[in-house]
DNA sequence: ACCTGAACACCGTTCAAGT
DNA sequence: ACCTGAACACCGTTCAAGT
């Protein structure tokens, strides 16, 4: 867990509250489920009125928004986490691994940053906090080292999209418990997705 | 529309409340999207008791079941209509248009049919119903005409999750505004989907 | 500046009672 | 069998008032 529920002192009503929420509602959200996660519930979990995150969000969309940025960066460092160490193809097999494996673990937190539609979080600016994009900069990042093979009118371009494509629909479909691995005769996610990856890259 | 609000008698008391309620539920799914769908705006809008619809639906979640696999019909029928009179690889290519601009057309629609789990949409037999894997079954008949490539290593059997994964992958991207057709220099849907799939099929 | 208490207009769902 | 009215236990959000 990324986030510390206390800081420094021992009572949220002069520390950090807006962690605090920030916090509780990622652990709502992992061991129940979004239906769960209702602003009073929150609240009333981190020991404070049901006005009390007014202060800090100015609505539910805006928490959410702030969760989503959390959970991003825990996304990226899952991702980061599985392709340490490798190289060209393999660490972007590793990224794709670790895509799979972080929505896997997290299907509620996952499916909430994956549904936003990105006009729902931008900022007073109204740009996207730029976290947003670092799931697709990591991908970037692993095709510029190791590109998608690429077939007669097929443009090295369009590697980005595909890639990104795939691997956000296998989560999702997995998720959804709509494909196992199994059904596939496969015993692992990571098999499954290494042969799904095997269509695309030189392994 | 696929669902007559009234049939034969003038009012819904005696006629069939079931399935207006269904039709009104896709109506405010369309027109307002998921926030707006609530038991008490349906059965308002449909003239009836906010009771009544516990006559026919034992909660909302069979509800949105209900409304799913209308929607899915409506979905097949929207696939098969782009792939209509085209063979092998472009009746492929037409089922993929059709899935990605149905989900365009109809967002929230979609977005409710793919992020339902499927254990929460089994009938009292246990089973999903037949109709919510028309989409792939759709799919895998194209496959079968039209393979896509395959590379090395990779496996035939392989084609049908690449397949669905990377359509419904795109699906979602666009719909939730992460990705649009003139990032990557397509002046719409068709030429980018059939441009991504310049990479899988023998186009 | 940050938080509370009380209120407003909603929800999903149940249940006795009506037809 | 199908529907209503009223109720229960919730929501998100606002706002005056407290510290």
């Amino acid at each position: 867990m990324r986030i510390n529920e206390t800081k420094g002192s021992d009572h949220y009503h002069h520390g950090d509250l807006r962690r605090a929420l920030i916090g509780r509602a990622i652990n709502i959200l992992e061991s129940e489920g979004e239906a769960a996660l209702t602003m009073r519930r929150i609240a009333r979990d981190v020991g404070v009125s049901q006005a009390a995150p007014y202060s800090h969000f100015k609505s539910k969309k805006d928490l959410l928004t702030a969760v989503c940025v959390e959970g991003t960066v825990w996304f990226g460092d899952s991702m980061k986490a599985r392709a340490a160490g490798k190289q060209g193809l393999e660490y972007l097999a590793g990224l794709a691994v670790g895509h799979v494996q972080f929505a896997l673990e997290h299907p509620a937190l996952f499916r909430l940053m994956s549904t936003r539609p990105i006009s729902e979080s931008l900022d007073a600016q109204g740009n996207l906090p730029e976290i947003f994009n670092e799931g697709y900069q990591l991908m970037l990042s692993g095709l510029a080292a190791a590109p998608l093979k690429h077939f007669g009118s097929a443009e090295r371009q369009l590697d980005a999209p595909i890639a990104w494509a795939q691997i956000y629909g296998i989560s999702n479909l997995l998720i959804e418990g709509r494909i196992t691995p199994e059904t596939f005769g496969f015993d692992n996610v990571e098999e499954f997705v290494n042969a799904l990856l095997g269509h695309f890259l030189h392994l």
